[in-house]
RNA sequence: UCCAGCGUAGCUCAGCUGGUAGAGCGCCUGACUGUUAAUCAGGUGGUCGCAGGUUCGAGUCCUGCCGCUGGAGCCA
């Protein structure tokens, strides 16, 4: 008998078939029992029956329990009583591990108590559908740099100093001597794009902030593409398409997963380039005409950013921040030396910033009037400083925050589901 | 770091102006051949976050600490 998984379920109507999974919801009725499994691609009621089985097996099963596990074999029929629209009746059923006093019930549970059973969580529906569609983005991420023609260039855990001296890093033992968990990759795949031409580090990265919100984790991925010879605009639009794409993939190929967490998808359907776009200085106009006070070379606070996200119904770019609330290593407006060559992609419906980018510095001298004007040590930027002098070229790029992206396509309400086991303030269990 | 709220059964919570601890769910036993978070009958369940104080008496009032949740700043 072959062994299928419940997502192709379908392709076996009125065939024999043997699964393999977990008990998600039993019910017994006298001579019947009724058995939600699970096996990670979905859930199909099975159907056990005294007469069909026998006593002996029917005994067994009738000691099953939510979250044991079983081997299952029988027949696919449709039916429309059944969740689903299939069902499984059973010929042989052997369980393989009976548990006990599972604690995530069927009733509701805080939000404290599942954190804390984080990995007993992730076996529940609605993680499982967020978990999957975080698994898409990901796929599609790589698919769309891929296509490209980016090359994957892994930027470094283990940093040597801060790569924008603002953030508040964690810092480990590294033999002796001090070394920090890198914030971002970004620095590294400037290197790589001077190599590549295109290139893009994905990974971790790490943030030691006490920020307690639900926009913040200490440990969170993005990726980061980088391009040689690109100027501010074909960042933007990179950045842009990469969006658009990967929302067209999770349409695509999780309807399923979405419609679990009831996302309505008309706002996401309607995403299309180019995005709105609308400078810094028009913004902070706008904020006040919101009824927010903003002056200008104030960076966005969030009540801020809500109010201007509020006035879109579609991902929308900010660009040419104040130079003065940006990293150093980005280039100024030849325009107006007061703007940097920045911009932030903000999603809609209160998710806020998403991606960051601009234009980089790549005039050596400039570079090293900005490490000292932001009390950086030029020592531990010489790498750095030398692809300015060997072969300096004007570059670009973005990051692209996954987990705030993945909150937003699903309308998460916090930030946490949408890792497999978040890394927060006050949590690093499980 | 700052501000606010919350800690009572395995879970979710109620417990009034202080008077000897409650419910629903879960779990265990039994009944039922179509259940959909099944239903019905019976049973099981407590260091009221910790420490101190006020009081004849504290889950309830006061102080400190710990933990959790949300928010601010900062950021993706």
């Amino acid at each position: 008998m072959e062994w299928v998984y419940i997502e192709d379920i379908g392709k076996y109507e009125g065939k024999d078939v043997e699964l393999r999974g977990w008990v998600f919801n039993f019910r017994r009725k006298g001579k019947l029992l009724f058995i939600i499994l699970r096996d990670g691609t979905g859930i199909v009621q099975c159907v056990v029956f005294k007469g069909d089985v026998g006593e002996e097996q029917f005994e067994k099963a009738k000691r099953l329990t939510q979250e044991s596990s079983v081997i299952i074999r029988g027949s696919v029929k449709k039916d429309d009583r059944a969740p689903g629209g299939y069902e499984v009746s059973v010929k042989e059923i052997e369980p393989i591990f009976i548990t006990k006093d599972y604690p995530i019930t069927k009733k509701e549970h805080g939000v404290a108590f599942l954190m804390e059973h984080r990995h007993l969580w992730i076996r529940s529906r609605r993680q499982n559908a967020i978990l999957r569609i975080r698994s898409e983005v990901i796929q599609a991420i790589r698919d769309f740099l891929y296509s490209r023609k980016f090359t994957l260039v892994d930027s470094p855990i283990f940093t040597p100093s801060a790569c924008e001296g603002t953030t508040t890093l964690f810092e480990v033992d590294y033999f002796g001597k001090p070394a920090y968990l890198t914030q971002s990759g970004q620095l590294y795949q400037e290197a790589a794009a001077l190599a590549f031409g295109k290139a893009y580090c994905f990974g971790p990265a790490f943030r030691a902030e006490k920020s307690k919100t639900r926009r913040h984790l200490t440990e969170f991925w993005q990726v980061e593409p980088e391009i040689a010879f690109a100027n501010l605009d074909e960042a933007m639009k990179l950045a842009e398409e990469m969006l658009v794409y990967i929302i067209e993939r999770v349409l695509e190929r999780r309807k399923i997963e979405l419609e679990r967490l009831q996302r309505d998808t008309k706002i996401l359907e309607s995403v299309k380039t180019p995005f709105p776009r609308i400078s810094y200085t028009e913004a902070v106009k706008r904020i006040n005409e919101l009824g927010e006070s903003l002056e200008w070379g104030e960076d966005f606070g969030a009540p801020h950013e809500t109010a201007l996200a509020n006035s879109f119904d579609s991902p929308f770019i900010v660009h040419r921040f104040p130079a003065q609330v940006k990293a150093f290593y980005m280039r100024r407006d030849p325009e107006d030396e007061r703007l940097s060559l920045s911009f932030d992609m903000l999603a809609p419906e209160g998710y806020g910033e998403i991606v960051g980018g601009g234009e980089r510095e790549y005039d050596l001298e400039i570079l090293l009037k900005r490490i000292k004007e932001h009390n950086l040590p030029e020592e531990a930027f010489q790498w750095y400083l030398d692809l300015r002098r060997y072969g300096s070229v004007p570059h670009s790029g973005f990051g692209l925050g996954i987990e705030r992206t993945i909150a937003w396509i699903c309308k998460l309400p916090h930030i946490r589901e949408t890792i497999p086991f978040p890394r927060m303030l006050d949590t690093v269990y499980p």
